[in-house]
DNA sequence: TGCAAAATAGCACGACCGTTCTTTTATAGA
DNA sequence: TCTATAAAAGAACGGTCGTGCTATTTTGCA
């Protein structure tokens, strides 16, 4: 018990090397569980892309369920970096909706490989009780309640008929995602992605948005342009 | 090659010994299966549930994969009692596209157990290729077209506007029934079953469907009415 | 530069996996 | 009832799994 070594309030900038290392784990879990699933992710298979033992890397976690924590929270971390953060830049209302749904596609069907593990994950944990489940649970609670939020917002702006049900726009805008991830993922459909945008249309025109065109061109230019 | 049992023709009506306890065996892995997922199905747990040795289940598929095929097979068939067979008693158009989707959102929702094969399988084995895989597509596939068909039929009998895209009113359905399985299923929202019969009405509406209220009560009575 | 502690490796364990082989039991036609 | 054959059981295999233990190496401060 001498102080010889902060044991506990490692929080300097620099990541020690037992952080660095086990954020580069993290890193190649996600990669495995995205593929794989978080169930088929074994610690054998891990060790291996990371160049390691199984009990190096299984001493960073203590147990395997402590690792599927960890990547669901870096799946988090990310997903909120990719897809919620660069919105707040967009006008507040209508365009930030969109520029969130853009995104939500994008991230959603973009890549073939490395699947949304909120959508595999759901099926995996769904009558599986225990802090995994809890863990994505609450992950996917909380962008939901973020899509909530815009679309309340963009009600409030005007840009929406005052009178939309937020909780039904979500649960549509949410299975446009779904089938997105599975007819394009699954059976390899690839007019899923413009059937996702029609389907966005559809339902803004139905919500009574002001403007149909939509902001920016589904296609190429995503840079968070935030000019108007 | 003696021909004292027929060994290539068992084609009489009562099921031979094998074929019945075979019958069983599927019967208790579709059980396994929709809880646990395919993949999770092990020969082990299976013949424990079947008061059976490993041995005695292996014997009749030949391989795991061979089992699982099995019981994709017969999903797809009670699939296909169940939901499909009973709305060609519905007329044809619109009443039969409301008992369509009335079944199928029963199907997905109803028990809280024993979840949708064509999802959780769909999500095991998006990037698994092989004969499991194809199995679980085809049978989706030819789900997917009998939907097209009575959107189709419907919008021929005049029921919805002449205009309308099968394809994508198949994929907004599709993704009202992901959404439900995910928020009810996963989510545990009690919220999503309304919300999907709500998300049907609209896009009903959106594609110019002739009457508005539904023909049959939501809620119960879905005794294959036939009368009008 | 020395040294405690952290990080990693090595090894072995019990459990379960799918599969094969051999042996026993049940079945059904003669 | 006898008997060929199908059906089921039993035992064992190589493999991988998660996880504990004990060594060895690496790290970072004094």
């Amino acid at each position: 018990m001498t102080a010889t070594r902060k044991t506990e309030a490692p929080e300097s900038k620099a990541l020690q090397k037992g952080q660095q290392t086990k954020a580069a784990i993290v890193d190649a879990a996600l990669g495995l569980a995205t593929q794989i699933g978080l169930e088929g992710l074994s610690i054998g298979a891990l060790a291996e892309v990371a160049h390691m033992s199984k009990s190096g890397v299984f001493a960073h976690f203590g147990s395997r369920e402590e690792l599927q924590i960890s990547v669901v929270r870096e799946y988090h971390t990310r997903f909120e970096a990719e897809v919620f953060l660069p919105i707040l830049q967009a006008e507040r209302g209508l365009p930030r909706l969109r520029q969130l749904f853009a995104n939500w596609t994008k991230r959603t069907s973009a890549e073939i490989d490395s699947g949304c593990l909120y959508i595999s994950g759901a099926a995996e944990f769904d009558d599986r009780p225990g802090p995994v489940r809890d863990a994505l649970a609450s992950s996917v609670k909380t962008w939901l309640a973020a899509v909530h939020r815009t679309v309340a917002q963009a009600r409030e702006e005007g840009h929406l008929a005052p009178d939309v049900d937020a909780e039904q726009m979500v649960f549509e805008l949410h299975g446009l995602i779904l089938a997105l991830q599975y007819e394009a993922r699954f059976l390899r459909s690839s007019k899923s992605l413009a059937r996702t945008l029609k389907g966005f249309e559809n339902i803004l025109l139905r919500y009574g948005a002001s403007d149909v065109a939509p902001v920016i061109k589904t296609s190429a230019k995503r840079t968070t342009s935030s000019k108007k």
